[in-house]
RNA sequence: GGAGAGGUGGAUGAGCGGCUGAAAUCACCUCCCUGCUAAGGAGGCACAGGUCUAAAACGCCUGUCGAGGGUUCGAAUCCCUCCCUCUCCGCCA
């Protein structure tokens, strides 16, 4: 959510920084609600105040022991016109507050200019793509004749766009998981946190999921609970109502969860495979940070996701995210994409962001800053690192042979019992 | 699932329907005193919104005592619903 004395205060340079992204704020219509907000936030403060002030004069009066009969009826009679002066204006900040919430946040300065995925600049490439002496196969192909990905099996159990893997290639998901938590907790300073899988609607408020893409993601109606789409979800909203002393800050989260996306809209997208599931794992890296350290901290991050592409040898590329390929709460993104020989392209495997104090402002995450002795909103970040299904994928399609059989990445081996391949 | 207890500021914790945005203590900040340390003394210290402002500070106003409703001229205090925490019993991976 955006500062609301901002948008009030500088309505056309928040309006113009928006279109960037491409998205189009009713400015005629905020003005119109503000100007009614102020008039009607005016007039109900002035009758609570009136109201107080003679509720006061009763207890005082009645406290001397004198007659109050006429009193009373004097502040009845302003019940009436008060509780419809708190009745409009809460209908006019609800509706203030439901704009606000559906807008997105402000891309930062050096975030380039562009309308869609095309538009994203490459930043730096990593690694070479194999040539392969044979036509190397997709995932699928490979996972199906090794007989250790089934995708026909999940159809039954539950539907399309799951997978059932059975012996090495199951293990080989967790030995990814495990190397990823183990190198973030040892290497990169982050704290290891175990996580609800199903969250309330508040916490998907705070990291910017509702109320606008409630769509995307699986609701238990009866509960009125919601399978987390991320871990960003859970983990970031540790920090929901908190305030941090400096001290505490940075926050460096790191954990293994899986995801749960409905995928609408996404329809015939990505339909063959493990690319685009309704479930997968991740390792995602969460941070909450002082404002002034919150780009450095992206790149940190971004280079914390990066070690693990590098420790596994996939050949990748960063790109950063233009102005109209953001994400809703995102000042500012970056995209690693790793190279998949069955698709002879980059695929994006991790996505790192700032949110500045977009979710912060939603959340009331905050931190005493020592300078001023004040709450503060803090700043928040995430990463996946990484998306563990889509590795999967690239180590299957990166590491075959000419035989169909996978070459466990050396630094997987120990957790593979130190087998050299899948086979 | 059954029975009970409870949710108040950064923390602990008082609170009769009006003078309680909230005692007290701790923590924190400023100052004083003081060989050092410890102790002592004076004062300050919730958050959010609005208004004022070029912007802020100050001031003024409003709201907030788990959440939402209600009763009342007036609610932290009374009533209802919900949420959460704790204890005991039952069940359970």
């Amino acid at each position: 959510m955006l500062d609301s004395q901002l948008i009030r205060n500088q309505l056309t340079e928040v309006a113009a920084k928006l279109a960037k992204r491409g998205f189009t704020l009713d400015q005629s219509h905020l003005i119109e609600l503000e100007t009614q907000r102020k008039q009607c936030q005016m007039e109900t403060q002035r009758l609570q105040n009136e109201r107080n002030t003679r509720s006061k004069s009763i207890g005082k009066a009645k406290a001397k022991g004198e007659d109050t009969t006429e009193l009373m009826q004097s502040v009845a009679e302003l019940g009436d016109q008060l509780k419809a002066s708190e009745i409009k204006l809460d209908s006019i900040q609800n509706e203030l507050n439901n704009i606000l919430l559906g807008v997105p946040n402000l891309p930062h300065d050096s975030v380039p200019e562009g309308k869609s995925e095309e538009d994203n600049p490459e930043q730096r490439r990593w690694g070479t793509p194999k040539t392969f002496k044979f036509e190397p196969k997709d995932h699928v192909t490979l996972g199906e004749q090794l007989n250790q990905l089934d995708f026909e099996v999940a159809a039954k159990i539950t539907g399309s766009r799951f997978a059932f893997m059975r012996g090495p290639l199951a293990r080989l998901q967790r030995a990814l998981i495990q190397f990823m938590l183990d190198t973030h907790t040892e290497k990169h300073g982050y704290t290891e946190v175990y996580v609800p899988f199903l969250v309330n609607a508040d916490s998907l408020m705070g990291t910017g999921q509702l109320p606008k893409f409630a769509e995307d993601l699986f609701h238990i109606a009866e509960q009125d609970y919601y399978l987390i789409p991320t871990a960003e979800v859970p983990v970031t909203n540790f920090a929901r109502d908190v305030i941090f002393p400096a001290d505490a800050l940075p926050v460096k989260f790191v954990a293994h969860t899986p995801c749960f996306r409905s995928e609408a809209g996404s329809y015939g997208k990505d339909t063959r495979g493990m690319i685009r599931q309704h479930q997968f794992e991740k390792v995602e890296l969460v941070q909450m940070v002082k404002p002034q350290d919150s780009y450095d901290a992206l790149e940190a991050l971004t280079g914390h996701a990066e070690t693990i592409l590098q420790q596994l040898d996939l050949p990748y590329r960063v790109v950063s995210l233009c102005t109209g390929d953001l994400g809703f709460s995102a000042a500012k993104t970056y995209d690693l994409e790793v190279w998949l020989p069955g698709q002879q392209k980059y695929r994006e495997i991790s996505s790192c962001s700032n949110f500045e104090a977009f979710q912060a402002r939603r959340m009331k995450a905050r931190w005493r800053d020592p300078e001023n002795k004040k709450p503060g909103l803090l700043h928040t970040l995430n990463g996946s690192g990484l998306a563990v299904g889509r590795a999967l994928v690239a180590i299957m399609e990166n590491y075959q042979d000419e035989n169909g059989k996978i070459a466990i990445p050396n630094v997987l081996q120990s957790y593979m019992q130190n087998k050299t391949h899948i086979e």
